[in-house]
DNA sequence: ATTACTAGTAGACGAGTAA
DNA sequence: TTTACTCGTCTACTAGTAA
């Protein structure tokens, strides 16, 4: 296996056009990019020579480095491992926290009709008339936060009896086997240690819920 | 700036879901995943802590680690770095060698109708009649290894005079500013630290070429 | 099983120097 | 200027141990 200091100036050599041909690398303009010193970067780079990962053309005034297949191969290979990384297929978020007693604002909200139908439209079930609450871990809130950033179903606001509903967002989502969904209130600040929850059923009786439980959200981007 | 062992550690971490989600990681599976010591691993996750890369929850039994968005920052520049390596858009290969005399087999090919006509259609034009041919530095030859993934024209082969032509492929390319073309022979073995450029006009006048003169042939992709 | 300390050592580092 | 050696230091490793 590549040792990383080796990788990463495989690495710089590539983004100095390496892998298309030979570029003037020099001890000194390689330290000083890696923050090490010259000596240290030519020890580097007959590192990299001894593993066949560049070849060497030295002069008296400088050398040339072009990056082998093998060298290329395995700059592939890390280039792989970061695209698996941040690949959005597979990207599978796990929230942690606990059920807590929400307002009861929840249960007003999705029992109005409008909401129940845009709910039914995108999400494919009826909202049941009542949201269930979670606190989330300490370190699902830095998840919470990621969650932002995918695709969001928008569930549009309207006017009703002199009163404005405002717009909502809503993530599918699971929690045991559950299909449900994250809703979010369109603009006001909302707690960021907290999640709720809308699903088909009642999802503390389905679940045999009470509060302070331990719970388990999924998010699936797919 | 992150230490490289640092970032391998955290990109494992990040491979193993720590992005999305807290991800049991001992110190003895990042050991091994690393082919280091556990106690160095153990070392590695306190400087990510201290580093405000990953959030720990330890637990006496185990941990169960957080990238936090620092941490997947850190992971989105190298990335970046990676796809700017990878990306085909700026592609541009340079290759070096010296000028030689061919066995003028060249000459006679490019004065053949039926590939002159391919050739003005693909290129857009005319060959002259005669190639340069350029025996490439050593370490040019692993950079031309490399052209072969590139996409080349295909120039099809011809049956006349009772002869069979054989089908001849060329890739794009340019000389001190001059457009022209690498053509390589269907399937005969061609050596490979020889290619032969075909352009519209006599390279070896129009640049004043002799033999053994150093020349610079660029391959822009795009 | 964990995590993380201490201790001792091996090896990597930068400085200086030669070619 | 380069590359790359030697040398002395100090960091970073593994092993052993505690919690």
């Amino acid at each position: 296996m590549i040792m990383p200091e080796d990788l990463q100036c495989l690495k710089v050599i590539a983004l100095a056009g390496g892998c298309r041909g030979p570029v003037r690398v020099s001890s000194q303009s390689l330290g000083s990019e890696l923050s090490i010193s010259p000596q240290t970067a030519s020890r580097r780079l007959q590192s990299l020579e001894r593993q066949m990962l560049v070849r060497r053309d030295i002069n008296p005034d400088g050398q040339q480095i072009t990056i082998t297949s093998a060298g290329e191969e395995e700059l592939r290979r890390e280039y792989s491992d970061y695209c698996r990384v941040f690949d959005r297929e597979n990207a599978h978020y796990v929230l942690r926290g606990h059920v807590i007693t929400g307002l009861g604002e929840g249960r007003y909200y999705m029992s109005l009709e409008p909401y129940q139908r845009q709910f039914r439209k995108r999400l494919g079930f009826s909202p049941y008339p009542g949201t269930l609450n979670i606190r989330l871990d300490q370190s699902s809130i830095q998840i919470r936060k990621r969650l932002d950033l995918l695709e969001w179903t928008r569930i549009s606001g309207f006017s009703a009896d002199e009163r404005t509903f405002g717009d909502v967002r809503c993530l599918p989502c699971r929690i045991s086997d559950h299909p449900c969904g994250i809703v979010v209130p369109g603009r006001s600040h909302y707690p960021e240690d907290i999640i709720e929850l809308v699903a088909p059923v009642s999802l503390r009786a389905a679940l045999g819920l009470s509060d302070n439980d331990e719970v388990k959200v999924e998010v699936a981007y797919d």
